[in-house]
DNA sequence: AATTCACCCAACCGCCTACAC
DNA sequence: TGTGTAGGCGGTTGGGTGAAT
């Protein structure tokens, strides 16, 4: 087998399949003791045959207090779009203004259920521009702020080269994830108007 | 009843950056 | 300062399940 391609972790793990109960119960009881950090511990220490991104994801997903199950609601479906249109397939700072979401659960929804519904608009979607790296969440880049105030210029415009902006988008604001608006969706969106 | 198809979603994969040493 | 490892992210895969034929 050519692991030639696979990362250090992956190297290492097989392939482990569902998780079960037992595994869950493991887990659940190493994070609380531990803290939820250094995965590769964690997995060390619940005695799980899982690497640490495993423990790391099936935590997040899936275990962790607060996920919100059930189905996407009409208004948080909407918030998905305005902020999808906002700002790309950032599911990791869409989940972030959804209470009890996960981004897994995001992006799936969005590639079931709504990306059927959305026609491309001109392309401008997902791009990121060339030589731009993938974004990380842990530090954002002023070159990622850019980039995302590109996009939003892009939605709010129309794309258009040399179009000002009908409306001011602040980048800064978009990700400050203070939560000040998070109980209140529109309060929050009403910041990022969208034409 | 058996088979095929489509959909959903949990889990995996690979890349990237941050961080520890 | 350089290197290896850990963690985070978006993309993709594949098993389970229900609907359609």
């Amino acid at each position: 087998m050519d692991f030639s391609g696979m990362d250090s972790q992956t190297k290492k793990r097989s392939n482990n399949g569902a998780w079960t109960v037992e595994e869950d119960r493991k887990l659940a009881e190493a994070i609380v003791v531990h803290g939820a950090r250094r995965w590769k511990k964690i997995a060390n220490i619940a005695g799980l045959s899982r690497c640490g991104k495993s423990c790391r994801l099936r935590w997040l997903n899936y275990l962790r207090p607060n996920i919100k199950r059930g189905n996407i609601s009409d208004q948080e479906e909407d918030l998905i779009l305005r902020l999808h249109k906002l700002i790309g397939n950032r599911w990791s700072l869409i989940a972030g203004r959804l209470p009890g979401r996960t981004d897994n659960e995001i992006k799936n929804y969005w590639n079931s259920h709504l990306r059927k519904k959305i026609k491309p608009q001109n392309g401008i979607r997902n791009r990121r521009p060339e030589g731009l790296q993938k974004p990380n969440s842990v530090a954002r880049t002023t070159e990622e702020k850019f980039d995302a105030e590109a996009v939003a210029k892009d939605v709010i415009t129309g794309g258009g080269e040399g179009q000002e902006p009908t409306t001011f988008f602040n980048v800064d604001e978009f990700y400050d994830l203070s939560m000040q608006y998070r109980s209140d969706f529109d309060d929050w969106l009403n910041v990022f108007p969208v034409k």
